[in-house]
DNA sequence: TGCGGGATTTTTTTT
DNA sequence: AAATCCCGCA
């Protein structure tokens, strides 16, 4: 990583207002653009309209990411500005990495001078580099993980002598998220909402806790963006500055922008006024991020004399498959509206198959992938998109039972790793002193004797002279506060530190890596530990190592770590993908199998119950992107019974496929297929006679007036049709009492706690069951 | 100070 | 079922 406050190379006459003789010059020599050829009319024209705002609408599959990059391509090809010049933001890193790729391909060569393309958390973190002290920080600030934050929130709940049990530091942090989300000081926070945590005292606790950062010389996610905003505001001089250098700005999936990166972009769009945004309204699934879809709906408001353009027409995916989304997605209200079309041969119906259980489930659709591979088509053409990753755990078991190699995609992060994070607070604490979060997480691993005490009384001393652990470590060794054991073990931990520290400008960062880890006594905890994963995290740690060396420093690297918390995969062989639906936008595939279509489970009874029809409108949103996802063939499914918690629940097919277009289906059943109709699902048909059955029944009640859907009209006609299975009550049942479940049939029951009952069943053993599930015989 | 066992809870989605 | 957390005990 070069110079963090190298402004890039950008001659100087070039930054100077207004074209310069050159550019206009160039301006009348037409440059070859090959590039433009291939592209269909819309796409060219959202290339080619470089002045002003310009929205453009990408529906899946219909080249988006190519006319990014084209448009980049020929901004600069057409010597409209320097690279340096493009502000060009996408969300994920690897949408970044890949569009420095592409745009390489394209202009031919590496892309040199892009420095400002990237994440909006990583631009972010690079504009507050170079103003921290601005806002009370110094440059080398710390950027706190979600686990950082909590452990810290914890730190100030306690302060206020609140009751943890009762006010989950999680919730805080998450409420804190949500106020940075939308751009809100302490003190801007609506009073009503303040009230959401420990009877009022929200705001308060978000000011201790900004304020606790600005001590540690850290900031969390949120304040990447939020403090440039201040930044920007507070100093107009350093906002015209950007503004000017950015003669062109690119946004990547619109869409996805919340209030703090919609402001960020409005305030930096105003000096050129040439901003582009791409994104897809039916696309939108983060809103429990802060993702306002409002954002691109009101995109021609905020940018007056916007052009925008729709990209309609599909590549991807066959007629079925589109209009089978289309369909779907029609249900919502409030888009702007698109058709998508393809010139592709019909291809093959959607498939809808319901099964008994999750485990009947992966079996049946294990069996697809082996009939599939038979045929010869790839594994890595054929994914599993799940709404939660619990669900993948079935598919895993069964794929390695088969033999079948799969690939997780988003799964647990390498960096979130704990033996991964010791390392790098043992990094973090070397080349900034005063984390005091990496501080505590490491003073005791591997034990050295410094425990509970002598930590608080490291946190007392702290806090007396108002400065940090790291600080406060010295003199206290020089005193007698602590008991010569710990006083001995504290003075060798903080001459390590120090000597490492030393070290750090002379010897390369990787052998100082190791060195760190190997004197701190950290590796060597790891060798003794009898447990099974030792040995794997040992070869992480080794990982770990090696994968610094692409980094120039110590502090390339950690800056690194704390923005990209993913890594390049591995495509190279050939697995099946497994992957939740979030996981999966962007990306298409031969086959995609979508299971777990259920009431409760896709539609996340969490996102009814948290956010209504808006909450229903984005599960649709997700369950278009998963079918869009699909280029030839998209197999949907549903489980009867699925065990949640380790309780069975029986569950009922997902509106959604209720909602699909007839003519784009075909229901299979276990070897023959069933009639298409309104109400196949219900009334008993698709399992047999059990489901007429009074908990059957009593399950129907439940979920409102569900049974026979209106075809086409969206089913929030009342608010009942939002609540699905939950909620059940253990009416009347005794212990005792001789039952009949589902599943597992004649059953005595044993106890009952709340709405759960744990059954003896005579023939599935002992079980826990929702009370609503079972009946008297 | 450190460990073990019991109680308790669970992530839906992630930069 | 599993992981985490907490408390009490050695």
């Amino acid at each position: 990583m070069s110079d963090p406050f190298d402004l890039g190379d950008i001659p100087e006459e070039e930054t100077a207002r207004g074209p310069s003789i050159s550019e206009r010059a160039a301006a009348g020599v037409a440059a070859p653009t090959p590039y433009l050829d291939s592209l269909n009319g819309p796409q060219r024209q959202a290339v080619e309209a470089l002045d002003g705002p310009v929205l453009v609408l990408a529906g899946a599959g219909t080249g988006k990411t190519r006319v990014l990059t084209t448009r980049l391509a020929h901004v600069l090809n057409t010597k409209r500005a320097w690279p340096g010049q493009i502000l060009a933001v996408t969300f994920t890193n690897k949408a970044a990495r890949e569009m420095k790729q592409r745009i390489g391909a394209l202009i031919g060569g590496v892309v040199e001078g892009m420095q400002w393309l990237g994440t909006f958390h990583a631009l972010g973190a690079k504009i507050l580099r170079r103003h921290a002290e601005l806002v009370d920080l110094r440059s080398d600030f710390t950027i706190l993980d979600a686990d950082d934050q909590v452990r810290l929130m914890k730190q100030i709940i306690k302060a206020a002598d609140i009751d943890e049990k009762r006010w989950p530091a999680r919730q805080l942090a998450n409420l804190i998220d949500s106020w940075k989300n939308r751009a809100l000081a302490p003190d801007q926070v609506p009073k009503g909402e303040s009230f959401a945590f420990a009877n009022g005292k929200g705001a308060e606790l978000y000011a201790a806790y900004q304020a606790r950062l600005k001590t540690l010389n850290a900031v969390d996610f949120g304040d990447l963006l939020v403090e440039n905003l201040r930044i920007f505001q507070e100093h107009p001089e350093v906002l015209e500055d950007y503004q000017q250098r950015f003669k062109y700005i690119l946004v990547d999936e619109y869409q996805d922008t919340n209030v703090a990166q919609y402001l960020w972009l409005r305030l930096l769009a105003r000096g050129h006024k040439n901003i582009c945004c791409v994104g897809d309204d039916d696309q939108s699934i983060y809103g429990w991020r802060g993702a306002e879809v409002d954002n691109i709906l009101k995109f021609e408001k905020d940018f007056p004399g916007a052009t925008v353009v729709r990209l309609e027409q599909n590549y991807r995916s066959t007629p079925h498959i589109l209009q089978a989304a289309s369909g779907l997605i029609t249900a919502n209200e409030g888009r702007l509206g698109k058709t998508l079309w393809t010139d592709a041969n019909d291809g093959e119906k959607l498939t809808v198959r319901g099964v008994w259980d999750g485990e009947e489930e992966a079996r049946t659709i294990g069996e697809d992938i082996e009939q599939f591979q038979r045929k010869d088509h790839q594994l890595n053409e054929m994914a599993i998109l799940v709404r939660a990753s619990f669900q993948m755990r079935e598919f895993e078991d069964r794929f390695i039972n088969l033999g079948l190699p799969y690939r997780v995609i988003g799964g647990p992060r390498f960096y979130e790793r704990l033996e991964i994070r010791d390392a790098n607070a043992y990094f973090r604490l070397v080349a900034q002193p005063d984390d005091d979060l990496a501080f505590e997480r490491i003073i005791n691993k591997p034990k050295r004797g410094l425990g509970n005490v002598a930590v608080q009384t490291l946190h007392q001393a702290a806090r007396a002279q108002g400065t940090s652990l790291w600080r406060a470590a010295r003199p206290l060794i020089e005193s007698e506060e602590l008991k010569p054991q710990a006083r001995r073990a504290l003075t060798i931990f903080v001459e390590s530190i120090e000597r490492w520290r030393q070290l750090m400008p002379a010897l390369p960062h990787t052998e100082l890596a190791e060195q760190i880890l190997d004197e701190s006594g950290y590796t060597e905890m790891w060798q003794n530990d009898k447990s099974a994963d030792a040995p794997g995290r040992l070869d992480n740690l080794k990982e770990l190592v090696r994968s610094m060396e692409q980094f120039e420093n110590l502090a390339g690297y950690l800056e690194h770590v704390s923005l990209v918390m993913d890594r390049e995969d591995q495509e190279a062989d050939d697995k099946i993908n497994l992957m939740t639906l979030h996981a999966a936008k962007g990306l298409e595939f031969e086959t995609v199998f979508l299971p777990g279509w259920e009431e409760g489970l896709f539609p996340h009874q969490r996102a009814l119950d948290e956010s209504g029809l808006a909450g229903l409108e984005e599960e649709r949103r997700l369950a278009y992107v998963g079918i869009t996802r699909a280029k030839q063939r998209a197999k949907i499914s549903f489980a009867a019974n699925r065990r949640i918690h380790n309780l069975w629940q029986n569950s009922l097919p997902s509106r959604f496929i209720d909602e699909l277009p007839e003519t784009n289906v075909e229901v299979e059943s276990q070897g023959d297929t069933y009639s298409y109709g309104p109400s196949r699902f219900d009334e008993g048909g698709f399992a047999g006679s059990e489901y007429s059955s009074p908990g059957w029944q009593r399950a129907k009640a439940k979920a409102g007036n569900h049974a026979t859907p209106p075809r086409r009209a969206p089913m929030i006609d009342a608010q009942a049709t939002l609540i699905a299975t939950s909620a059940p009550d253990a009416e009347g049942f005794e212990r005792g009492e001789r039952i009949f479940h589902q599943k597992f049939g004649y059953g005595c029951i044993q106890d009952i706690e709340g709405t759960k009952l744990t059954v003896e069943f005579e023939k599935a053993g002992t079980k826990k069951v929702i009370a609503s599930f079972v009946e008297r015989p």
